[in-house]
DNA sequence: TTTGTAATCGCAAACAATCGCAATAACTTG
DNA sequence: CAAGTTATTGCGATTGTTTGCGATTACAAA
């Protein structure tokens, strides 16, 4: 697994240490094939190391996302990674039907990014960017508002 | 307060009942300026009707959200809660270095809207919607990626 | 008005995520 | 390679949010 060098390379670089728990977090999630829930993450890896502590995980998770090593996408209500695209970022829309996730090309956001720069000097975060929403296939299916009564 | 009215009539037109925790906590967003943390809502909320109960007012607002009749947007990683504009949507940037919430214009989405119907038959949730960022303000005060070491 | 009934509430318990802190171990320096 | 420094861990406690359930109550219908 080469994709591994790249993102260990940065941890050292910008002075975190490299642990047993960050590494198999690390090669976790890179050989889930596609983003992964908390505790999903944290289940796999227990198998690695079984010491291995949830708060552990959520730590190695922020701090991997903060040095843009995964990428965070939230699905329904809970927060899932995946490892950084290498190649150009790509977005997320994520169907609140089925809560399936589609890429979106980064192009699509290039022009809103730079209207908000313009008119209020706003600079948004889009590198990690998900729309919520309902999917092609999801709309035929017909959907409740809210389910209550 | 005539805004409340507009409320009370979508809710029992939904088959709703109008109990008075549900009246309480609508006039508690109502009367408080911008958006109010659940906490918030709860502590006003409370003085007016002492057995009210936290789980209840979740349950509410989530309701209330369900119906368009209050809008939801993230600060930092917490929700908070104002009555929805009546007249047209607004949407917000929200700062994470000051946490501030500035309003933004529906008309600055309208083009992404389009493109992702046209494209990928998506139908974004873009009703209600945040982008998170840094305000022309805080760029200046310039800001960590991490804080951790 | 009174009665019946499903929606709603309050409470306590479950969960998810985070924090504080003492013990540990990764890295630095000599 | 040994010792010191400090980031990081594991664990227990805490915070924020949600859920299950019996008791209550808003509303419809008589």
């Amino acid at each position: 697994m080469i994709k591994h060098e790249k993102a260990i390379e940065t941890l050292r670089l910008r002075g975190h240490r490299l642990t047993p728990q960050r590494l198999i977090v690390l090669s976790t999630i890179a050989s889930g094939d596609g983003h992964m829930g908390v505790d999903e993450v944290f289940q796999a890896a227990k198998k690695a190391y079984p010491y291995m502590d949830i708060a552990t995980v959520y730590r190695t998770l922020h701090l991997f996302k903060n040095l843009g090593v995964v990428t965070e996408v939230a699905i329904g209500d809970r927060l899932h990674f995946e490892l950084t695209d290498p190649e150009g970022h790509h977005h997320h829309m994520v169907c609140r039907a089925c809560k399936g996730a589609f890429n979106l090309s980064p192009h699509y956001l290039a022009e809103f990014r730079k209207t908000l720069n313009k008119e209020f000097g706003f600079e948004p975060d889009l590198e990690h960017f998900a729309v919520t929403g309902v999917c092609a296939e999801c709309q035929e299916t017909d959907f409740e508002t809210d389910g209550n009564h």
